[in-house]
DNA sequence: TGTTTTTCTTGTCCTAGTTCAATGCCCAGA
DNA sequence: TCTGGGCATTGAACTAGGACAAGAAAAACA
C-alpha cells in the first residue's frame, strides 16, 4: 500500500481511471512535507499549488478590513486545498491565507502540472469539476446554516459533520468557521454540557 | 444577430472553440420560455435542467426549518440557473427552489444533452469547470460578507456588484439575500437616504 | 377607474450575540 | 521544575439586528 493508493482512491470516486491513467496522474504529483504552525500562502501571493492532503490538518481564512479571521475551511486527510478560487483565471493574487495546523504531508499539483495532466488525460478534467461542485455544495450549504440557524445549531450541525475536527483544532477556529465569538462558542458550549 | 451568438460569447470567455464546437453546443441546447412568478424547481423534485438566462430574472433559494427563505443567487442575463449542487452525482432531489421573477427566455440543456456535449466535445468539460470555479468564488467572497460585514456593508456591497437587481426584484428578496431582514434593510435604506 | 394585494416604512420592544476584562488553565520550552 | 504565553471560561454591559404591529405607498388587476 503505497503512498498513492489513498489519492487514487479518491480521485477516482465518481470518475472510473485506466491504471494508465493513475500512472500519468501520479507522475505529475510532487510530494511535499511541511511542518505544522507553517503558512503555505499568504493573501497577495499567487497561489502555485493544489494539495492533497495525506496526513495533517491545514485552514484556509480571510482576513476582513477589521483585522478579524474568518475561516473558509479545514482541510483534513482525503480533502484538497489550495486558492481554488476563480482569481486563478483572472491572474489575480489570492485573497486566502493557508496555514498548516498539524504536521502535513500532501501529494501537490502547481498550475503546470496541472495543464499538463489536462493535456495528456482529459477525463480528470471532468474529475476536478466534480470536486469543485462538491465544494461549492458544501459552501452553499454553509452559507444557508451561516444565515439561517442560531449557533447551538450550527455548532451541533458541525459537530455531526467534521466529527474529528474539534479534537485536533483550537476551539476558537471553529467559532471563527462558524461565525460566532470564540466566548459565545464557549457559552454555547458550556449550556449544552449541562444538559 | 442570432439567440446563441450571446451564449456563445459568454461560453467563450475562458475558453476558445472552434466554430464546429459550437455548432454541437447550440444544436443540443433547447429553448424555453417561462413566464414570470412560475416555479421552475420545487424542493424534493429532480433537478433535469441548467439554464443560461438570455432574458429575464430568476432566483434560486431555500427554505430553512422554520419556513423561512433563504435566497441563494439571482440570475439574470447572461447567468446560468439550476441545481448546480452536487447532489446530482449522489442521485438525491433537490433542496432548492427556482422560480421566475419576470417573463424569462433560456436555453437549456438537461443532463443527457449535456453528457452528449462533454462525449462530443470535450473541450466544455473545461468550460463548465470554470464556470463552477466562478460560482464558488462568488459564493465563498458572500460567506465571507455574511460572516464579516455589518448590514449596511453588505447593502452597498450588493448594490456596487449587483446596480441593476434593486430595481428588477422586491427589496424584501434582496433582505433575505443578505441575511437580514426586510424591516431592518428598510432601515439601513433609511439612513442611507439621509446622508 | 377603483379595488385588492403586495410591498415598503416606521416605531416599540426584545434577544442573540459581541466586547471587554478578569481568572484560571494547560502545556511547551529552558 | 518552574515559567510564560496562548486557550478556555465566566460575567457584566452593550448593540446590531429581529419580531411584531400598524399604516402608507405602490403595483396589479379587473
Amino acid at each position: 500500500m503505497d503512498m498513492y493508493s489513498q489519492i487514487n482512491k479518491s480521485i477516482s470516486r465518481y470518475v472510473t481511471f485506466t491504471q494508465q491513467e493513475l500512472d500519468i496522474f501520479n507522475s505529475l504529483l510532487e510530494y511535499r512535507k511541511v511542518p505544522k504552525k507553517t503558512i503555505m500562502l499568504h493573501e497577495g501571493e499567487m497561489c502555485n499549488f493544489e494539495a492533497f492532503v495525506i496526513k495533517g490538518c491545514v485552514r484556509k481564512y480571510y482576513i476582513d478590513a477589521n483585522g478579524f479571521e474568518v475561516i473558509l475551511q479545514f482541510a483534513i486527510e482525503d480533502a484538497w486545498v489550495g486558492d481554488n478560487s476563480f482569481s486563478i483565471y483572472e491572474d489575480k493574487p489570492s485573497r486566502v491565507f493557508i496555514e498548516t495546523l498539524e504536521d502535513c504531508e500532501f501529494l501537490t499539483f502547481n498550475p503546470e502540472t496541472k495543464e499538463e495532466l489536462f493535456e495528456r488525460a482529459p477525463k480528470f478534467e471532468r474529475a476536478f469539476r466534480i470536486l469543485i461542485q462538491r465544494h461549492l455544495t458544501i459552501t452553499q450549504d454553509r452559507l444557508f446554516n451561516t444565515i439561517s440557524k442560531p449557533a447551538m445549531e450550527k455548532y451541533l450541525d458541525f459537530l455531526e459533520l467534521y466529527p474529528t475536527v474539534p479534537q485536533r483544532v483550537a476551539q476558537h477556529y471553529i467559532a471563527s468557521y462558524l461565525g460566532i465569538s470564540a466566548e459565545f462558542l464557549s457559552k454555547v458550549r458550556a449550556k449544552i454540557a449541562k444538559q
